[in-house]
DNA sequence: GTGAAAGCGCTAACAG
DNA sequence: CTGTTAGCGCTTTCAC
């Protein structure tokens, strides 16, 4: 590989005109700039993007951590931050935290964090004090649903809002039996599920209808298997339900599922919502009903706290924001 | 930021023995070794990959670039690739090459490439002129449907037997009318759908059934709402059609909504059949009849060939596979 | 507008 | 088992 100083020697001039060129600085006359720009096609010249940024301190990368890449959600998320941040003017690169059996900290290893200039973690499943390790020598901003250190900026979804609004959509209905499926019990700020459940409450008692405990079914996990099956067995146990918030469009999935299986129609017999407006959802059954947590939002905001965190003016108090969340109306729920 | 020097001298001992430890070199006294870690963690001392990369050449960090993060297939391979690299002691970041204006070239910046050990390329939409600007000096093995050219590893999908594969299975069901969606003419060597349609050609040879040109249906382009509308008037125009072979799953699962639109059943009215084995197809409709591409296969063998070019062994020639595939059989084409 | 010197943090190669 | 020397390829700083 030619370096930087061959290229000077082709063009008979000094490393530091090289790399003036190479960095679009404008202090180059335009005569240097042809010859060095003529040397550096002839030797296929490319900057080593290593040194470069051991040298000037930055790498120009921003990393964006999920647990799974393979969950249609993040692989959304990861689509709409690699086109935010190279309009940006920098790149994106993603990498999957729960690879293998060392599990998360093993991709959030600082060391690996430092090669870029900033990241955006999303959090599942990483206790406080994982993300406490974090320090402050890099600009972080954190996704989820768990509640965070508060000095960390923090962009989450409106979950309360929006299973609110999904279980106030289903009561407004007619549906009386609203059962919420990958429910869980505890404190809104536990995370995903408890915080949906709190919404699903929440539009219980808004509208005045009593909340019946045994309509809240647990998931073993969160999969689209196991909600057809744990699904199916449910509505044939209990005939009276005619309604499902599920929290997640993957789930929903699986309930619609095993709503069929077990011989329940829907709207007709059942009317379902979802969360998360997966693409998907519009061409499943009768068109999936959900909630759009507002992904672009999410993902500008959290570009933009982290581009302050990266800049040089004096940082700020940390932010925690939750996106605005809207109802798309569709078939399951008509 | 603490070096390696600050730790070196809280340690009492050189740069050198502070490195070894670090990198886990067996020759260091256990006192020593004892003395070093206390004087990391009272430092809270993390290397600098960027300056142990400059010196030592290498990043233990594979790269695979994929056009879409949010396309639910790339996703799959992503997850598969991030646990398989980690087995081998490695770790995985992702790109997405189609980001934004600049399009694909701008995230195959060669010199970005060159931060990687190696790199697994998914190359569609992507000419062999860009191809051929990967020189040597960076091991590369190639992923996706088209032709490459000779000098690359390349591992691909059985395209053709598994198209041809899932018609014969339509055949053998009884159908006579087997429209293909996303088909396209040309060589099986331009891409997916060219390839796809030899083994939709194949298949009636092989059954003795006659092509029907009619039914070879172009999409405007690969996405499950083109599809739903596409494949709706395309069945009220033409009734006879009793099966579909969808190129993609994502393809199929349009199809399902459209024969849906259309009033038509699965499978009583018209077969479907897609591929890619996605998995929410096991949980849609009647569960979607599918073409499993072997991604698993795929991957190991491409980090196979990946760790064989970065190994220091002399360079083979090189190779050229293709997964073998399987039937999936659900409801859809019962 | 251009160049020389110095060094980012680390490790290969060689001594001992 | 431990240390010294040199330098990876680049850019910062300062000089001209």
């Amino acid at each position: 590989m030619p370096t930087i100083r061959d290229v000077a020697r082709l063009a008979g001039v000094s490393m530091m005109t090289v790399s003036r060129v190479v960095n679009q600085r404008p202090q180059v006359s335009p005569g240097t700039r042809e010859r060095v720009l003529a040397a550096m096609a002839e030797l296929d010249y490319q900057v080593d993007l290593t040194a470069q940024q051991l040298r000037s301190g930055s790498s120009g990368t921003v990393a964006l951590i999920v647990p799974r890449l393979d969950h249609a959600y993040f692989g959304q998320l990861g689509a709409i931050a690699a086109d935010a941040v190279i309009d940006r003017g920098r790149h994106l690169v993603v990498e999957q935290s729960s690879a293998s059996q060392e599990g998360e900290l093993a991709a959030l290893s600082l060391a690996r964090l430092h090669q870029y200039d900033g990241a955006i973690l999303s959090v599942v499943g990483l206790g406080n004090a994982e993300v406490n390790r974090i320090r402050d020598s890099l600009p972080v901003v954190l996704l989820g649903e768990k509640e965070v250190p508060a000095r960390f900026d923090h962009v989450m979804m409106g979950n309360v809002s929006g299973a609110r609004l999904a279980t106030e959509h289903l009561l407004d209905r007619g549906a009386r039996h609203v059962m919420i499926v990958g429910g869980r019990h505890g404190e809104p700020t536990d995370g995903m599920q408890s915080a949906r459940t709190a919404g699903w409450v929440e539009a219980h008692q808004s509208r005045g209808v009593e909340v019946d405990p045994r309509l809240l079914l647990e998931l073993e996990f969160i999969d689209t298997g196991v909600t057809r099956r744990t699904v199916a067995r449910a509505v044939e146990q209990d005939p009276t339900i005619d309604a499902m918030f599920c929290v997640t469009d993957e789930v929903a999935i699986g309930a619609l599922a095993g709503l069929a299986d077990a011989g329940r129609r829907v709207p007709e017999d059942v009317r379902v919502v979802g969360f998360d407006n997966l693409r998907l959802g519009a061409h499943i059954g009768p068109g999936l009903t959900t909630i759009d947590p507002g992904n672009e939002w999410i993902i500008t905001e959290a570009i933009r706290l982290l581009e302050a965190r990266m800049s040089p003016s004096p940082p700020t108090a940390a932010e925690h924001l939750i996106a605005p969340v809207q109802l798309v109306e569709r078939g399951s729920s008509r």
